[in-house]
DNA sequence: CCGGTTGTTCAGCG
DNA sequence: GCGCTGAACAACCG
C-alpha cells in the first residue's frame, strides 16, 4: 500500500466523494471519529505518505503504515479502522494510523517535500541534504522531511538506476549523481505511479528483492543498511561508492 | 506454517 | 538531552 505513488492513486479512486456528505462512521479507530458524522468532505490531500481528507475546520490524517488498506465501495472480511459512508457509496479504511489535524494543512505541512506534488522543489531538497553531508543516500531517500513518499522500493530502485551506492555519504556525491538522486526521487516515483496503476509495478523492478545485478549479473548485495536499517539491495559493481 | 516486510512512533537505556 | 535499540502495531505473501 504505502509509497507516495500508492497514495496519489487513492486520492484519484475518491474524487466522486469530493463535495459529499458522511451520513454516518464507524469503525475501530480509538479516535473521536464521529466527529465526522453529517460532515461535507472539502477535498482530499496527500502529503507524501500521508492521505489527507479534509473538513471544514479540521482534517483527518489517515497513514497506511506497512499493513494498511482500503477499499471504495466494497468490505474486507476483517473489521475496518474507520468506515465512512454516503448516501451513494462507501469508503473503508483497514488497519491504519487515524489521526485529527485541528490546524490549518497549508501551515502543517511542506508541499515542497512531496516528491508527487505539482509544489516540489529539487533545489530545497539539495539544500536539505547539503546541511547533513555525512548522511548515507540510502538514509536520505528515506527521509520524509526531505524526499516525503519515497520509501524503501523507490529508495532501492532509484540508488541503482543513478548507479550510486547506498553507503555512499550524499555529502561526497559529484554534482551530477547529486542532481540524479534528487530528480530521480521525482521521476522514479511517477514511473512508479504509472506501472501501479497498470499493475506490472514489480516486473518492473530492476533491484528491489532482486538476486542479481541485471546490468552486469554478478550477485546484489542484500543489506540492512543505513541508520535505517532498511531492505537494501545493490551491486558493487555497477554502484559506485562515494566517500 | 512460518518468516518477513512498500512504515512509524515511542519507551527504555547508556 | 542525545542517539541507538527493540517493541509494538497487525495483514498478507511466498
Amino acid at each position: 500500500m504505502p509509497e507516495g505513488p500508492s497514495i496519489v492513486i487513492l486520492k484519484a479512486l475518491v474524487q466522486p466523494f469530493k463535495g459529499k456528505k458522511i451520513i454516518d462512521v464507524t469503525g475501530n479507530s480509538k479516535m473521536d471519529i464521529q466527529r465526522m458524522a453529517g460532515q461535507k468532505i472539502i477535498d482530499f490531500k496527500s502529503w507524501g505518505k500521508h492521505f489527507l481528507i479534509c473538513f471544514n475546520h479540521f482534517a483527518v490524517r489517515i497513514h497506511f503504515m506497512l499493513f494498511g488498506s482500503y477499499r471504495i465501495n466494497e468490505q474486507k472480511e476483517t473489521k475496518p479502522r474507520l468506515s465512512l459512508q454516503f448516501k451513494k457509496g462507501e469508503i473503508n479504511f483497514y488497519a491504519c494510523s487515524v489521526q485529527f489535524i485541528d490546524e490549518d494543512v497549508n501551515e502543517v505541512y511542506d508541499w515542497t517535500s512531496d516528491v508527487m506534488s505539482d509544489s516540489w522543489d529539487a533545489e530545497k531538497a539539495k539544500l536539505k541534504l547539503s546541511e547533513q553531508p555525512q548522511t548515507l543516500a540510502c538514509d536520505a531517500l528515506l527521509d520524509q522531511q526531505v524526499f516525503s513518499g519515497v520509501g524503501n522500493i523507490i529508495k532501492n530502485e532509484v540508488l541503482f538506476r543513478i548507479k550510486v551506492h547506498p553507503e555512499s555519504e550524499v555529502g561526497a556525491l559529484p554534482a551530477e549523481q547529486l542532481d540524479d538522486l534528487v530528480s530521480q526521487a521525482r521521476i522514479y516515483s511517477f514511473d512508479f505511479l504509472e506501472w501501479k496503476k497498470n499493475y506490472v509495478l514489480k516486473k518492473n523492478w530492476l533491484a528491489h528483492t532482486k538476486k542479481t545485478c541485471p546490468r552486469c549479473n554478478i550477485p546484489f548485495i542484500k543489506k540492512y543498511a543505513g541508520k535505517t536499517k532498511r531492505r537494501t539491495f545493490f551491486c558493487t559493481n555497477c554502484q559506485e561508492l562515494y566517500k
